[in-house]
DNA sequence: TGACAATATGCGGTTATGCGCATATCCTAA
DNA sequence: TTAGGATATGCGCATAACCGCATATTGTCA
């Protein structure tokens, strides 16, 4: 693999790297969502939102449709969703091997 | 989904974020290496390596072994591998539509 | 057109990442 | 025990990510 290659996946992965944009993306697992709604994810400021939600677009994650007044976003690339299984599947394994790293001390 | 298990996925994924540190898991998904092998994948400095090696193994990504002088490491989650075929995806994705829309232009 | 709702963007400040260099630590072998 | 190879860590700097606030933009409806 060219280093170029890894940094292109790299930029993927950096855009679903944070914890506002997996609950984005999460939501919008179920069905598209327009801003207002996804805004209720978090407590946060909703420039914020706009923000995350335009970096998910610019990695080519989601896409955006006006209705309106509204902004509905859909998730282009639902394989996403299995990186996020495999990064349940890496925090549990770390939380077993605590417990069981506590249970022998 | 809690903002806090966003949180536990989203350290997951922000650990794989990053051009080296992709070149490294792609490097061990083929087998163990030691940092004087890894060393290699990239123009930069060892003790750059290092680092990237101690947060993926933070992360519960890899784990390492003594073996003499040597520091082996080793990919404990390779579902990750999953994730970086689904990173792939989207950037094909991403190029596709590009061609599409210059063709249109 | 003017007021208002929904969304996006510019700005400035704070925090986190990434890096190289120097140096520390750990291990082996003479 | 000392020399030297392999790996890790402390430090300081440069840059990028993130955030809230204010404000711009886009669209609706009276």
């Amino acid at each position: 693999m060219t280093y170029h290659q890894a940094e292109m996946r790299a930029s993927i992965l950096k855009a679903l790297a944070h914890p506002v944009r997996i609950l984005i993306v999460h939501a919008l697992a179920k069905s598209d969502r327009c801003v207002c709604e996804l805004n209720t994810l978090a407590d946060i400021d909703q420039s914020n939102i706009s923000r995350h939600l335009a970096m998910l677009k610019r990695a080519g994650v989601v896409s955006d449709r006006r209705k309106g007044m509204k902004v509905f976003y859909h998730l282009e690339t639902p394989c996403i969703l299995r990186a996020f299984e495999c990064a349940v599947e890496v925090v549990q394994a770390d939380a077993h091997r605590h417990t069981a790293r506590a249970k022998n001390i």
